[in-house]
RNA sequence: GGUCCGUUCGUCUAGGGGUUAGGACGUAUCCCUUUCACGGAUAAAACACGGGUUCGAUUCCCGUACGGACUACCA
């Protein structure tokens, strides 16, 4: 059967999205457009006790600045709407009371207490794994073991229940992952997952499943994490008989700590001083900030190809990739299976790529922003020639300034290292002479013309340029690196220069 | 503990029964150069271990070890 593809991202608003999910969501839209589908956001709010003001639209905002819109989402609705799960809220019931119907269901109305008592109990007779399955159901309290009479009383009194599925004793539960093959698990091993919960809202399971279904996704695009949760998920497919439009599953390798073991987590951000999120984000319940990689300077084409490239390569030695062309190059053929470290470093690299690759202009408007922090003012004209020569060596756009302020500030103080190992009589010897050839010469100042002038001073006084470049760099930037001192030159201007030099010189 | 998943340079990875095991980041050295950077070049650096299958395993199979995920009326 060829239907049309439809994937799915579907986070659950309880904070701000993690930088894994924005590469679920990566993924899940390069393989919907690729194969001409459609990509849709749906919100998995059936927790009402984590909702979190504002994640939405964290959300909403993160894939709307990396360029990886839904085709179909809260904000833009189309014929499955609603797009979150607490407005689709009537609609679960009526699928939990058909499983029940068909005996693969059943109400429970143990309490908190019990259930923790059961686990005690079972616990304490060493069983490996407590849970509520094919077995203990039949000691605790519901529809499968009370008289159908008690049980029609409870819920007509309103007392709280859950449906739960009724997991089958024995059966092989087998499902074909795009990425991993085969997988096999033995329902005995399953628990009676709750389907519906005593708020009357679905669990995850129910409504992932009913909602995959309504909306005719066809591949399910997730994290690992989901992985022993899947054959669970089989199950309800076949007792909705909804086995035909099962969609696939592609069960994507986590995200790991740079350093040692683990999922990647907010603290390894604090720990190393890398972000976790995609943009800044302060809980507005704990007041917790997160730092963004948009905040910290990232461009968005480097974390995109970066996070491309956690996890999936396009199996030839191409490194770079725009949006579009990891679209035509996606397959999930082509996703690993193991864990991914996460390297900020290459991360770092890929935005000094692109950071090169954007025009002087372009990179003029951000130049321009920074010097604006400081209370400065710098025209476009000037901006543009500062970032021309700055960007080679800028990794973040604010590089651009925080690197090249003595392009607009003359040095107070100079590098003492720098000062003591080569700033001597020759170097102030030619500073003066050219400060008298600057003063003398009235032709329009270029870099070619600044350089004949330094030659000529230092020429005329026996000594050697190389033997006094560093000096002279000193005296004007303050620092002993940076880019081409002739460029620098012309851009603070010819009258600027020679105030720098005499200050140098009574200074030093 | 149980279930499931995984394991090629420090990191991201290509490859696949016979290869000098390839690339990228990072690191080191050299070249370019007025410095730093960019760029170019070079180098060090990997098939977790043990069995089996095979003429031959890094590649296939089985174990072991190690790592990870999951194990809620959270997703």
């Amino acid at each position: 059967m060829n239907r049309e593809v439809r994937v799915r991202f579907a986070p659950s608003p309880t904070g701000a999205l993690h930088i894994g999910g924005v590469r679920t969501a990566l993924y899940n839209y390069l393989f919907a457009r690729k194969n001409n589908g459609k990509f849709l956001l749906r919100i998995e709010d059936t927790d009402q006790t984590r909702f979190v003001p504002g994640a939405e639209e964290y959300i909403k905002d993160a894939l709307d600045w990396l360029g990886i819109t839904p085709d179909e989402s809260p904000w833009n609705p189309a014929d499955c709407a609603p797009y979150r799960q607490s407005e689709r809220k009537p609609m679960y019931m009526q699928y939990a009371l058909d499983l029940v119907e068909k005996g693969h269901a059943y109400y429970a109305f143990d309490t908190a207490e019990e259930l923790e008592a059961m686990r005690e109990r079972l616990t304490a007779a060493r069983v490996v794994s407590p849970q509520y399955n094919s077995i203990t159901r039949t000691q605790m309290k519901n529809s499968l073991t009370l008289p159908e009479d008690e049980v029609k009383a409870r819920l007509a009194s309103g007392e709280p229940y859950v449906i739960r599925i009724k997991i089958p004793r024995k059966e092989e539960v087998r499902l074909n992952d795009m990425i991993r093959g085969w997988v096999m698990v033995h329902s005995s091993t399953l628990d009676d997952k709750v389907l519906m919960k005593s708020d009357g809202m679905p669990t995850y399971h129910l409504a992932n499943i009913v909602d995959d279904h309504l909306m005719g996704i066809t591949h399910v695009i997730r994290g690992e994490e989901w992985l022993p949760s899947a054959p669970l998920h089989v199950l309800l497919y076949k007792y909705f008989g909804w086995e035909d439009t099962m969609p696939q599953f592609a069960h994507l390798p986590l995200l790991l700590k740079p350093d040692g073991n683990g999922k990647l987590s907010k603290r390894d951000a604090d720990k190393h001083g890398f972000p976790v999120f995609p943009m800044d984000w302060q809980d507005p319940n704990t007041g917790d900030k997160a730092m963004g990689f948009r905040e910290q300077g990232y461009l968005k084409e480097a974390l995109i190809n970066f996070l491309a490239f956690l996890g999936w390569n396009p199996g030839d030695h191409r490194e770079m990739f725009t949006l579009d062309e990891l679209v035509e190059a996606f397959s999930i053929e082509r996703i690993g299976k193991s864990g991914t470290k996460f390297d900020i470093n290459k991360a770092k690299w890929y935005n000094e790529q692109y950071l090169r690759a954007k025009t002087d202009e372009e990179l003029a408007v951000y130049l321009q922003n920074e010097v604006a922090k400081d209370g400065l003012e710098v025209d476009a004209e000037k901006a543009a020639k500062i970032a021309s020569i700055m960007k080679e060596r800028a990794t973040f756009p604010a590089d651009l300034w925080k690197e090249g302020k003595f392009m607009l500030i003359a040095p107070q103080s100079f590098d003492q290292d720098v000062a003591s190992k080569k700033w001597n009589q020759d170097a102030v010897t030619v500073l003066n002479s050219y400060v008298q050839e600057l003063a003398a010469d009235t032709a329009e100042f270029t870099p070619e013309l600044a350089k004949a002038l330094l030659e000529k001073a230092a020429e005329s006084n026996g000594i050697k340029l190389g033997k006094i470049m560093q000096a002279v760099r000193l005296a004007v930037t303050g620092v002993g690196a940076g880019p081409d001192l002739m460029a620098v030159f012309v851009i603070i201007g010819k009258d600027e220069l020679i105030k720098r030099i005499q200050f140098a010189v009574s200074t030093l």
